[in-house]
DNA sequence: TAGTGTTTACGGGAGG
DNA sequence: CCTCCCGTAAACACTA
């Protein structure tokens, strides 16, 4: 059972900061000034074209803004206990990453020796890893503002977040390449290098697709998007590159930890809690895993979330030589869930035949991710439903909003069939919501947003309906009425 | 010419 | 030791 809900109805608590945005605006005008402008920083056909395939959609269901923080990743001193990120929050954030930009201030940096930013990994899927993340990061990486700390994402997260916080479905290179600058300020003093891997990712990571720019559009280059069937993936498990030693909790944190009681609002991270529910289902996990504190939620998040870094999913498409990587072909699409094949189905079963994992995701996703009407942190009850900005959702089998249907109360009720890619979609909502749009928004006012909702999300229509087979409802009055 | 995109090659880290 | 992932470098072609 998960529960995102909140007072509010969605799209709502989705507003930029008007200073990041004005100053996006600004500079990627500058950037790209030859492509017509709209006022999210890319080209004219970039904003015109947002049926694509993003599963941009569940950024807007954070939770984070729902508790009326406004999100800025990567920098700031409040770390997101979902993510482990790091987020300002309101005037905390810098209006420009270059003002608080401290190599431009003349603070030395020496790229290319990036430090120890592997131990301060990011986002965490469930309170218990956001907890533990947090725990064990006492001092915070402010990726937005430290020159000296690589980030520690991969190339292909890097740009998979920047597709998703361009709340588009595909962005121009030079998109790319201004979102990691401005959030990541590491990259803004690096070596240029970086970009040639960037294009080298676009390129050969096939989580990646070219659209080449229309005849008619000007600017250099075309455009690029995430191949939904790669894109949960990517953003779920690929928030660190590589796997690190065990960690340890913060002995202090250990402290703060108290038994019993709900969750303590976001924001409030000198006091944090984990319910007894948490805290048995942390037990069980150590008694199937064998593990203990040490144990690294990053790695095992990656696990939970179909092990896919682990080369089962998300490969380069590059031709392998012969005798190499021979396993790197083409994921085949999923039987029964869209994101997972078969072995990987077969692995997650395994891995619930020792441990439920449903259970723990769930469990600490409740106590982390449930907010009430008054946006309080509280504990749930385990149950299948999900509840997303006040809209309470059945736990699906395969996620799709059309899919979704709204029953008397104005919950939205999906049917079982759509169970399977729920962790993933969780993960992904999880992994996404923390992610900062430099971008500026386009009309979020009011009666806009709703409607906007299936156009901005990138959600493409053949797509989701290739993705509910099965569905055989009136799709237009079941468009309506989610609408 | 600069930016973009593709491709190849290589090395390091990590896991099996 | 092998495989895989990832980063890096570089060469090359194409295009605005």
């Amino acid at each position: 059972m998960l529960t995102l809900s909140c007072a509010d109805t969605w799209p709502e608590g989705s507003v930029a900061l008007e200073e990041e945005v004005v100053t996006a605006a600004a500079q990627a005008e500058e950037l790209d000034g030859s492509v017509t402008q709209s006022s999210n920083g890319c080209s004219s056909s970039v904003c015109l074209d947002d049926s694509l395939t993003s599963l941009q959609w569940l950024q807007e269901f954070s939770i984070i803004n729902a508790s009326g923080n406004q999100q800025v990743p990567f920098s700031g001193q409040n770390q997101h206990p979902l993510c482990g990120h790091q987020r300002l929050v309101g005037s905390e954030a810098p209006a420009s990453p270059m003002a608080a930009d401290p190599a431009s201030m003349g603070m030395p940096h020496t790229p290319g020796k990036p430090t120890s930013a592997a131990f301060c990994r990011g986002p965490s899927s469930s309170a218990l890893l956001g907890l533990v993340t947090y725990g064990h990061c006492p001092e915070e990486v402010d990726y937005k503002t430290n020159p000296h700390v690589k980030p520690p994402y991969s190339y292909a997260t890097l740009i998979c977040m920047a597709m998703q916080a361009s709340k588009k479905s595909k962005i121009t290179l030079s998109c790319i390449y201004k979102w990691i600058t401005d959030n990541f300020c590491y990259f803004r003093h690096a070596d240029p290098t970086w970009q040639n891997s960037i294009r080298h990712n676009l390129s050969l990571n096939k989580c990646f697709i070219k659209v080449p720019r229309q005849k008619d559009e000007p600017g250099k280059g075309g455009f690029w998007k995430i191949d939904p069937q790669y894109a949960d993936r990517l953003l779920s498990g690929a928030y660190k590159k590589r796997r690190l030693p065990p960690v340890q909790i913060n002995p202090a944190l250990q402290a703060r930890v108290k038994p019993a009681g709900p969750l303590p609002a976001l924001g409030r991270p000198g006091e944090l809690s984990v319910s007894p529910e948490s805290q048995q289902l942390l037990q069980e996990f150590e008694e199937a895993t064998g593990v203990d504190q040490n144990w690294d939620p990053c790695g095992a998040e990656a696990n939970v979330s179909g092990a896919w870094l682990s080369g089962k999913g998300c490969g380069f498409k590059r031709k392998q030589p012969a005798l190499r990587r021979t396993s790197m072909v083409k994921a085949p699409r999923r039987s029964s869930s869209p994101l997972l094949c078969v072995d990987e189905q077969k692995e997650l079963g395994s891995l619930k035949g020792d441990f439920d994992w449903d259970a723990l995701l769930d469990s600490e996703l409740c106590g982390e991710l449930s907010l009430d009407s008054t946006c309080q942190l509280s504990p749930m009850e385990r149950d299948d439903d999900l509840t997303v900005r006040g809209r309470h959702i059945g736990r699906p089998q395969q996620w799709s909003p059309l899919e979704a249907s709204a029953d008397s109360t104005g919950s939205y009720i999906l049917s079982e069939t759509q169970q399977s890619s729920l962790d993933f979609d969780e993960e992904t909502f999880l992994a996404t919501a923390f992610l900062q749009s430099p971008w500026p928004e386009e009309d979020e006012a009011g009666q806009g947003k709703r409607a906007d909702f299936l156009c901005n999300s990138g959600v493409n229509f053949d797509q989701l309906l290739n993705l509910s087979d099965s569905f055989s409802g009136d799709l237009s009055s079941k468009i309506e009425s989610f609408l």
